[in-house]
DNA sequence: CGCATCGGAAAGCCTAGACTTACCGTTCGT
DNA sequence: ACGAACGGTAAGTCTAGGCTTTCCGATGCG
């Protein structure tokens, strides 16, 4: 899931898509990579529910998937609520000897 | 940002956290790795601005970083928006020739 | 009916980076 | 002051995976 969006390449394709819709060859055009590399990652991120496909004649235009941005919100979702508990206790003393 | 959390060791290390602050080693003795593994992981994820470090006498306590925390909430809160919108449109006309 | 386009699959290369061991500086305890 | 514990740094190894080129099946068009 987090794996999938860890590369650089794969998340430009993924802001691409969260413009709208594209083919294969749409998204490489944008992107420095070649468009065998452009499908691997398409691969990847569609296995982590980030991406779906639709097939129209010989092209594939995919879109953002709700099913994993929403997976993913949610985690990030958890650990803000526990990160801010934490976060209250710590204003009292600010603990700056950091670096 | 998510480079850093991007690794699922570094994952790990960020949700042990999130469960409260830690030591190095603390963090270590709960993972598979040796703990200057987890040293390097930790110095990512503070460059990142995850997490952010408390000097205890010649310990080093670990605690979740808000400030990251809020940039990468931010970040998927964006995309959900342009997702919920671009899906508003899809679900008059299903597309499911998938896979 | 081919010819062209689109895109996934296979094979191979090559670098990024995750991990280890070894070392050293720093701080605390006695 | 000395020894021990904690943790960051350095150096080196080794694998995961990102990218390319090549190829092939499938669909649309003339």
């Amino acid at each position: 899931m987090l794996d999938a969006l860890g590369d650089p390449t794969r998340r430009a394709v993924f802001e691409l898509l969260a413009a709208g819709p594209r083919s294969v060859a749409e998204i490489a055009a944008d992107l420095p990579v070649s468009r065998p590399a452009v499908s691997q990652h398409l691969k990847v991120l569609k296995e982590a529910a980030l991406v779906s496909s639709t097939a129209v004649g010989t092209r594939r235009v995919y879109t953002l998937d709700p099913r994993g941005l929403a997976a993913v919100r949610g985690y990030f979702e958890q650990f803000w609520q526990q990160a801010l508990a934490a976060f209250a206790d710590a204003v009292e003393n600010p603990p700056e000897e950091d670096q």
